[in-house]
DNA sequence: AAAAGGTAATTATACGTAATAACTAATTTA
DNA sequence: TAAATTAGTTATTACGTATAATTACCTTTT
């Protein structure tokens, strides 16, 4: 039994600590594995001034121009409310842009500007290479059938929802 | 190119959000991944009043009678004072008992108590159901694949940091 | 025995992410 | 035109995570 926590036993108490039950749920090792991966991800986007929302925005909005605030939250699965502030932080910043929609007044058109596109291609640059480190030891057949995995737990919902 | 938005194109706008660019990242797909499975045992533990950090604790707690709080930390990986509300919370609803240690004055030895672990053993047949469906479209073989994997992404921290 | 340093748990605080209700303004529909 | 709907916003709340600072206790050294 694989155990965590390897001090030595000095009074006959617990000293290693057993997770074996919870080992073989994916729930639990799927938040030890992102914990990872995200702490990575946030120090990686730390010096371009990103976090892990603002940079998907970002992303999202260089890859599609003219893109709408409520069509961006549904393709992040996040709420309108929580979008924001995120689109708030990248205006200030002069990476995209807010246009009003002529045809829907409401609406407004999200485009990234060349600081926008520059900053983007940069935190891209640098996201490929940690990744890249980070899972250096995974060959890439494992790699592409976590991915489709992590694909299909995705549509998984989508099917319940309906 | 798939696209996540599917609404007819009325207004020559942009009405389908690409994210060819995101798709390929690991971190991109288990975050989305994760939000799934995460809700999901939100979901599950609801109705016994467990959230996914309280659920851990009681789960190893249970399986480690006499652990000290600081080892627990350790082994969730969370730091120190982020346990204590935990904690608190188990050990107000009597689900776990918190006796000083006689050798170690400072320290706590966690225990379950009957209820504690009768309520885990509910919780845990809960949330084992619920994963089941989850993740039934995907084939055993892809699913250790994609734990081992997960596991080789703990790893690979652990290396880092020493 | 006393001092110095370390450890266990706690308190307070802050940040990032997520969910909800309630609102304004504009548009669509009935 | 009135009613319902939609886009975006504000405010609030909750959860998970991280850090600094504090108290109490332990261990080691002298």
């Amino acid at each position: 039994m694989k155990k965590t926590d390897m001090k030595p036993d000095e009074h006959n108490e617990v000293v290693t600590v057993s997770d074996a039950t919870l080992r073989g749920f994916v729930g639990y090792q799927m938040k030890r594995a992102f914990n990872v991966v995200q702490s990575d991800l946030s120090r990686t986007l730390k010096p371009f001034d990103l976090r892990m929302l603002t940079y998907t925005a970002l992303v999202l909005i260089v890859d599609n121009p003219g893109l709408r605030m409520s069509q961006l939250a549904t393709a992040m699965d996040i709420e309108r409310p929580n979008l924001v502030l995120i689109i708030d932080a990248l205006e200030r910043r002069e990476l995209i842009t807010r246009d009003r929609v002529q045809t829907d007044r409401r609406a407004y058109a999200l485009k990234a500007t060349l600081a926008g596109r520059q900053l983007c291609d940069k935190a891209i640059t640098a996201v490929s290479a940690h990744e890249e480190r980070l899972l250096r030891d995974i060959d890439d057949v494992a790699l592409a059938t976590m991915l489709t995995a992590m694909q299909m737990i995705r549509k998984a919902r989508q099917e319940e929802q309906s």
